[in-house]
DNA sequence: CCTGAGCGT
C-alpha cells in the first residue's frame, strides 16, 4: 500500500476578524480631570518639609540616610523604614528638612544619585495619617473623672 | 543572607 505522505498543509484556520479589532475607533487612555481621589495617590505630592527616599539599599541605614541628605540642608529627622519582624529595611525611608527650601534642595541633591551602590529617588512625601488621633471618648487619657 | 515596587513601628 503506498501511502502518498502528501505534505500536511498547515491549514491554519485564521479568523476574519482580526483585520478589524485594530481600526476600529477607540477612545484615546486620557483620564479625565473628573478623575476619581485615587488619582491623586500617583501624582507627585506638593512640596513638602518631609520626603520620602526610595530606591534605597537594604544595607542603607537612618545614619546613613540622614548623613546624606544632611548635605544640601537642615535634616531634622531621617529614618528609614525597617521590617518589624525580620528588622531589615524595606528600602526605602524619610527624610525630614527643617525648612521647604532645604527640601527642594535636598531632592535636586539627592534624587536619581547613588546611596551605597543603588540609584535612589527622592521626592515629597504624600500627607500622611494623622498623629495619634486623640480619644473623643468620653474616657479621658489623664484619667477619667 | 535579601530576590527591588513603594509612602512609615
Amino acid at each position: 500500500m503506498a501511502m502518498a505522505l502528501r505534505t500536511a498543509v498547515a491549514a491554519a484556520a485564521a479568523p476574519r476578524g482580526f483585520r478589524r479589532l485594530f481600526s476600529t475607533t477607540f477612545t484615546p487612555p486620557f483620564n479625565p480631570p473628573s478623575a476619581s481621589v485615587a488619582a491623586q495617590q500617583r501624582e507627585k505630592a506638593e512640596p513638602s518639609t518631609n520626603l520620602f527616599v526610595s530606591g534605597l539599599s537594604k544595607r542603607t541605614t537612618t545614619e546613613k540616610l540622614h548623613e546624606a541628605f544632611s548635605q544640601f540642608g537642615e535634616v531634622v529627622h531621617a529614618k528609614v523604614v525597617t521590617d518589624r519582624v525580620s528588622g531589615y529595611s524595606k528600602g526605602f525611608g524619610f527624610v525630614r528638612y527643617a525648612t521647604l527650601e532645604d527640601a527642594a534642595k535636598g531632592i535636586e541633591g539627592m534624587d536619581g544619585k547613588f546611596l551605597d551602590g543603588w540609584v535612589i529617588f527622592a521626592e515629597y512625601a504624600r500627607p500622611r495619617q494623622p498623629p495619634t488621633p486623640p480619644e473623643n471618648n468620653m474616657y479621658t487619657p489623664y484619667g477619667h473623672q
